[in-house]
DNA sequence: AACAAGATAGAATAGCTATTCATTTATCAT
DNA sequence: ATGATAAATGAATAGCTATTCTATCTTGTT
């Protein structure tokens, strides 16, 4: 029989057993977003990610089960929230123009945090080529779906309240994220940090709000 | 000692296998081309393009000195060609908001017409990554900033003519083609050709010059 | 202190693939 | 027809790397 002061104990115990095991996925995960980001997945070896997370090899596989799964977790946690900060983004502001700049400001500031792992986001779309039919790139993809989804309601709202001309959402949506993913992955490629990325979100909204038609030859 | 009508023939001959030899060299490339498209530049192995084009390993190496002279050739030759198409495109219509158009136009059928390429164009932008640095790679990567700024010089001049508003040339060009680029990807990965991507053209043009506002909120 | 039970290590395995090379086959001028 | 030159072949090479496995070490309990 265990005293329940020690069963509290043990209870403690596991916690931070589970805690410290989470820590160290989180490690290892960092380490691998510095090696993908850095040389993609083929070019990067398992032996660099363990010996980047200053582990051996055989622990790594005690935390996930393949090279592939490591990439997948680490694309899934980081679409994912991004996601929530558009669910959030979508909530600010009182009309859909501002809406969507907040939308514009959101994305722009997470690429600006998660510079490393937009490399691989934008860059390796070709990844979810041969894995979009896995399981797991399954999940990711629909995430990315979402995004592009939310986006387009807000865009259809805009429309019902007539603060938008009537476009189809859906490719409007994925235009826009376009637009923004391409400025992202210039901006990354030029290493020097020469001008803030989120600087450029007023006038992208602008762009895409607008146009960049003076007005005077609608044809 | 030989006569004029033998040097004649021997010239005539070895331009028989000049041209047998281009002719192999553009059936590797197109092998090539449909394994990467399928597959992407790490999982497809020199074995299955030997196969797939019906020559021996060996020989494909008699053509290309390496898998990656393969992938280059074929992505530099499309680029090129896609950079000429627009160089035309560039020069018709008379006003810029038209030749804008036409820019558009010649980009989406391009890709409609090169599929599978695309798949890799758009898609493997990570192959850029390892390779931007070695020689060859670099040559590519000036042929796609050369559309970029064929585009802006494009928007530079419509600028100057009060066709457009005063906007970066450069980051729109660049938002341009992301616009174009996250359209035509989308538009590759619903294998069913549904919808004519062409179609999408005047669309891509209106929200492009005039945005989704409608006129009544700028900000 | 001693003993499980769990965690870590990293060497060994197994399998793949870009590239080379010795050989065979085709071409062609004589 | 023949010898020489060029082209084509595909088995062998060499090297890499994802994953496994067993021995070693840590941790926590009694």
């Amino acid at each position: 029989m265990i005293s329940e002061p020690q069963r509290k104990n043990v209870d403690q115990r596991s916690q931070r057993k589970q805690r410290e095991y989470e820590a160290r996925r989180e490690e290892i995960l960092l380490a691998a977003e510095r090696m993908f980001s850095q040389n993609g997945f083929f070019k990067t070896s398992m032996a660099e990610i363990a010996e980047s997370a200053q582990f051996a090899m055989g622990t790594v596989y005690r935390f996930f089960k393949s090279k592939e799964e490591i990439y997948i977790s680490l694309v899934e946690a980081k679409v994912e929230e991004l996601l929530n900060l558009l669910r959030e983004a979508t909530k600010i502001g009182p009309t859909a123009p501002e809406k969507l700049r907040e939308v514009i400001r959101v994305k722009l500031a997470f690429a600006d945090q998660n510079r490393d792992f937009f490399r691989i986001y934008v860059s390796e779309w070709s990844g979810f080529e041969w894995t979009v039919k896995s399981a797991f790139g399954d999940r990711v993809w629909k995430k990315y779906l979402a995004q592009i989804d939310l986006v387009a309601d807000l865009i259809q709202a805009g429309i019902k309240s007539k603060e938008f001309r009537k476009v189809n959402p859906k490719d409007t949506s994925l235009a826009l994220n376009g637009m923004l993913n391409s400025t992202i992955y210039v901006w990354i490629l030029q290493a020097g940090p020469k001008e803030s990325l989120i600087s450029k979100g007023e006038w992208l909204g602008a762009l895409f709000l607008d146009g960049i038609g003076s007005g005077t030859t609608k044809t």
